[in-house]
DNA sequence: TACGATACGGAGGACCCCGCCACTTGGCAA
DNA sequence: TTGCCAAGTGGCGGGGTCCTCCGTATCGTA
């Protein structure tokens, strides 16, 4: 492993960080010659690095993703199962909310998305990080039953792509989420 | 009014069938160079007569969503509010999710968006339409107070929008928007 | 029929994505 | 240390889009 070249490394480090202000700046489709530009690369040397734009979009969010998960272990055992399970829910909203273009990155590929050794993408790391969450709640009967974390975490990208525009969207898009939880019109 | 000369007339209405089936071809960003290629003519008519992507966008969906529009009056004195207002975001979440482009045009604009006499606006229409349903919905208790038929909308979009690359758009959206309704984990 | 406002469309600039390919450079072996 | 070769680089060109400007054709009317 890491049979790459000490200057390749380099130029992908460069151009990740470099990616993440773009990528936060501009959205989900900053200029990816622009990044190659200020990184000071050329525009082949990115598309080396990150073959498309979602490889790129998800080595930028890759670590920040890893943040999440490490919220969901820390609850894993939580006294409260519903609670716990909502408070993940709730953190993964906010987060994404506030960081530009991670919902993108979320939302599975164009074509019927089955591509081989995804395990790294963003959305499995974050289903592994909540689906624990998720069981145990429904082990307690907190939730409704034949739910997938990959539900869950599909709502939120929903909610929080819906809410983009917002001129809060943190807050909206929590709002939203609560809205879902509670039930629009839960059975009597 | 209608001081439009026969010609521009014309265009306006080839370019409108063009860009149905070409959106529907390729969704909300289809090319509007396109558009003006197969719709034979040059593409600074297209934008004259559709300033913006958006405008072009709103115009295709207009009478679609006029269809939705009709659906929420019929089901305005329907003696279940509850029912009533489910089917009509049940229909709302169908339709959207199998005409491409349609939930993209649904969230509103990229800016803090006010923009003046937008009343035309596909989403504000439907807010009309809706609107009644949600209150009468609300007067018999049926739903959470507080709650804006905005809200709904936006909900639904979201979910229409992260479910478009699914294999099955449609029931998986409506599978979705069935957990919302239902709650995710409703108080008990 | 002639004229003026209205509408048209092509050209050109700016940007972007993508693939190719000749060149440089890093790291290993002698 | 030196030399070599594969790994890595970046610039260039092609194809595409969006958008604006402006000379020109056309419609509707006087």
């Amino acid at each position: 492993m890491s049979t790459q070249r000490a200057d390749a490394r380099r130029n992908y480090a460069r151009i990740l960080a470099v990616a993440e202000e773009e990528v936060a700046a501009h959205g989900a489709n900053a200029s990816l010659e622009q990044i190659a530009r200020t990184a000071g690369v050329g525009s082949a040397t990115v598309r080396r690095h990150f073959p498309t734009r979602r490889a790129l979009l998800e080595a930028v969010f890759h670590e920040r993703i890893e943040v999440l998960c490490a919220r969901g272990r820390d609850l894993a055992d939580a006294a409260d199962t519903r609670a716990a399970l909502l408070e993940w829910l709730s953190a993964l909203t906010a987060y994404a909310a506030s960081t530009r273009g991670l919902a993108a990155a979320l939302i599975p590929e164009g074509a019927a998305g089955f591509d081989p050794q995804d395990v790294n993408t963003c959305a499995a790391q974050l289903s592994e990080a909540g689906r624990p969450l998720l069981l145990r709640a429904a082990k307690d009967g907190a939730v409704a039953p034949g739910m997938t974390i990959e539900d869950l975490i599909t709502l939120v990208t929903g909610i929080v792509l819906a809410t983009e525009h917002h001129p809060d969207p943190g807050t909206e898009a929590e709002r939203l989420l609560g809205l879902a939880v509670a039930g629009v019109s839960p059975q009597r």
